[in-house]
DNA sequence: AACACATATGAGTAGTAACGCATATAGTTG
DNA sequence: CAACTATATGCGTTACTACTCATATGTGTT
């Protein structure tokens, strides 16, 4: 086990990631995208967010390669690069969810 | 598979969650820490941050719950509060690494 | 009690990131 | 080619956050 052992580089890489999930708007989409590729138009409804913002955030996510854009016609479907991150934020969320139950989060 | 059903609220938590783990520093005193409970001073000789900017950090891992500090004489001990979130960082970051070697990153 | 050490905290600052607006680009249809 | 739709992007603004400095609080020692 690694866990300790982390580079610098590595911890700058980790955190590149995190930034991206940390912002509720992207994790959002991320989310809503689930396993099916969506065209922007799509989010944008599911989302009820900005044109602009979808596209910004987007980017953001275009540009980790966290999700690809696909032209169809007038429309880009934009599609999760690797599902493994779902069942990732899905590992997250349940400790996230036991830590609340064990109260663990209510001392504050 | 809940993947694609996150919540309003669930999706929050996550964030605040990857929020702390998105800033570098932070980042690498909780890998640092690893599985022993350590001094402040002693998070500060090794990270080369600043006394101040070390205890502005470990506020807020201890605010969520993802440190707990334990005092003993003059020192304040700061341990992880769930040794499992090394094992999620872990898979986290084999995640980040494989994608890296995949190349799936590269194309920006 | 006075002092030294370990840590926390309040205030101010600087850098960054999310967002909206206007506009550009690319595709489709007439 | 003109009009329309879908998406991207440059710019300016605002809000947030990491950081530093100065200082407070708490603990052990003499």
């Amino acid at each position: 086990m690694s866990s300790n052992a982390y580079s610098c580089e590595q911890v700058k890489h980790l955190c590149a990631l995190f930034k991206l999930l940390a912002e509720p708007n992207r994790l959002n989409i991320l989310c809503n995208l689930g396993m099916e590729c969506r065209p922007v138009s799509d989010i944008v409804a599911a989302t009820g967010l900005s044109q602009t913002n979808v596209s910004f955030h987007l980017r953001a996510l275009r540009e980790a390669g966290l999700v690809r854009p696909e032209r169809r016609g007038a429309f880009i479907y934009y599609c999760l690069s690797d599902s493994k991150l779902l069942s990732l934020l899905d590992d997250m969320w349940n400790w996230v969810e036991q830590r609340q139950m064990d109260g663990t989060l209510t001392d504050e």
